[in-house]
RNA sequence: GGUGGGAUGGGUGAGUGGCUGAAACCAACAGUUUGCUAAACUGUCGUACGGGUAACUGUACCGCGAGUUCGAAUCUCGCUCCCACCGCCA
């Protein structure tokens, strides 16, 4: 949610920002303006009538000690009119408020600086890629092939069991993948990131802070007998373990990081790119967590990136990274970028990790802040990203390592997986 | 699932209708003292919003939401959550 002062102070530099993201916020900025001029006089309004109010109470209680019972009564029918102004007037201030909080929620983060205009992803901007794409001498398998071909991976069980997008993992197939989320916390280990496990049903409240409630509800899966929510990503309990929350000081950097596994219902997405592991119901992710004054968020999302790069570096998986344009970024991201991994045999580049700041948005919702030098709260930044996710990378590590004697393991995730070589 | 108990500021905890935004203690922070540390002493010590350049000031908040009352942390009703014991269970 982006604060009201914000608009108060640079209405034009967030239309402008919006605009990024082709969306022309005028009007309801507009409104959110006028309601917000009329709602702080009512506001003082009513305060004056609650201080007035305060005050003869205040009175009343003296009279009846003193016992001046005549006096008490007659200052109880000045608050009889003044009462009556009173509820008239706090209805009109709550439905203010509501309503400023609706438009409020309903406008996106403004895009950084640095974020180019764009509608969709073919505006996003390249600015890096690393490694050389595979070319084979047969006819590359897709990796929804190679998984039936080795036994790695179960479709069709999970169909059975559970329904389409809950796939098996089995004999070596789950052993990679625990190399692989191994191998990502180890890294992130490294980084400087605290692990956690953290619950995989989270809140009502928790799904406000981050931004997946109310807008997004249809996306989660839920559980109405308790009303709790199958976590999407490691984001939301990890961020807001800080919901609510005050640092002492301006000097912090907290990292944290989580491997749990993700649901999403991916209503409405059927059809073409779901296959195999591209778009799955549940899978597997690491993610990365930051949460940062604002002044370092800037080298906080460097880091982040650097990190997400030597992790597909060590891989040894070609790819690409987006700085992703004002149309194609998240609802409450400032920055994004993308990063994709070549698949070979589908010729395609999947998206493994995507690496956002959020600035004072969710910190906005979370009530997330510190203590400045002069003892005053402000609202922390927030970063995240994925570190990684885990199917497209076993897609393309099975399409591109495959050889006519088996796929074959990254150096890196050997120690981990104890084999070398599927056959 | 059953039965009880509870929810007050960073923590412990007092407070059953008015001068209580909230005692006291602890913690924390600043200062005095000190060769250093400790101790002692002094002071500060919630959040949000509105008004004001500012000093400051008004209002709201004692789990949440309604109600009674001139006035509610305190009384009434509903809800949520937590804790303990029993039952069941990994």
């Amino acid at each position: 949610m982006l604060e009201i002062q914000r608009l108060r102070s640079d209405k034009d530099g967030v239309l402008t920002g919006l605009l990024k993201r082709n969306i022309d916020a005028t009007n309801t900025i507009n409104e959110i303006l006028e309601i917000d001029s009329l709602w702080r006089s009512s506001k003082t309004e009513l305060e004056t009538i609650f201080a007035e109010l305060n005050q003869l109470s205040r009175k009343i209680g003296v009279f009846f000690k003193e016992g001046k019972q005549e006096e008490a009564s007659q200052l109880k029918l000045e608050t009889i009119s003044l009462k009556g102004k009173e509820s008239d007037l706090k209805l009109k201030v709550d439905e203010m408020e509501s309503k400023i909080t609706a438009l409020l929620y309903s406008l996106p983060n403004v895009p950084h600086a640095d974020v180019a205009q764009g509608k969709s992803p073919e505006e996003n901007e390249q600015i890096a890629s690393y490694g050389e794409l595979p070319v084979f001498s047969f006819s590359a398998m897709p990796h929804w092939d190679l998984v039936k071909k080795y036994d790695l991976i179960d479709f069709e069980l999970g169909v059975k069991v559970t329904g389409a997008g809950f796939p098996f993992y089995r004999g070596k197939g789950a052993k990679l993948q625990r190399a692989l989320i191994s191998f990502f916390l180890d890294e992130a280990d490294k980084a400087g990131y605290e692990e956690f496990i953290t619950p995989l049903l989270v809140n009502e409240a928790s799904g406000i802070g981050t931004g997946q409630l109310p807008d997004k509800e249809g996306q989660m899966y839920h559980s109405p007998e308790d009303d709790l929510y199958l976590i999407p990503t490691a984001e939301v309990p990890l961020t807001n373990i800080y919901r609510d929350v005050i640092l002492p000081n301006e000097d912090f950097s907290i990292k944290l990081t989580g491997y749990t596994p993700c649901f999403r219902r991916e209503a409405g997405s059927y059809g073409k790119d779901v296959r195999g592991l591209n778009r799955l119901h549940q899978f597997d992710k690491v993610e990365i967590v930051r949460i940062e004054n604002p002044k370092n968020s800037e080298r906080a999302l460097k880091e982040m990136v650097e990190h997400v790069r030597e992790l597909l570096v060590k891989l040894e998986l070609p790819f690409r990274v987006l700085r992703l344009c004002g149309g194609d970024m998240g609802f409450a991201s400032a920055m994004t970028f993308d990063f994709e991994v070549y698949s070979a045999a589908q010729e395609k580049w999947l998206e493994v990790s995507s690496v956002s700041r959020f600035d004072t948005f969710q910190s906005n919702r979370l009530k997330l802040r510190y203590k400045d030098e002069q003892k005053k709260s402000q609202l922390c930044h927030t970063l995240n990203g994925s570190a990684l996710a885990l199917p497209r990378i076993l897609a393309a590590l099975l399409e591109n390592n495959q050889t006519p004697d088996g796929i074959k393991i990254p150096r890196v995730l050997q120690s981990y997986t104890g084999f070398s070589i599927i056959q």
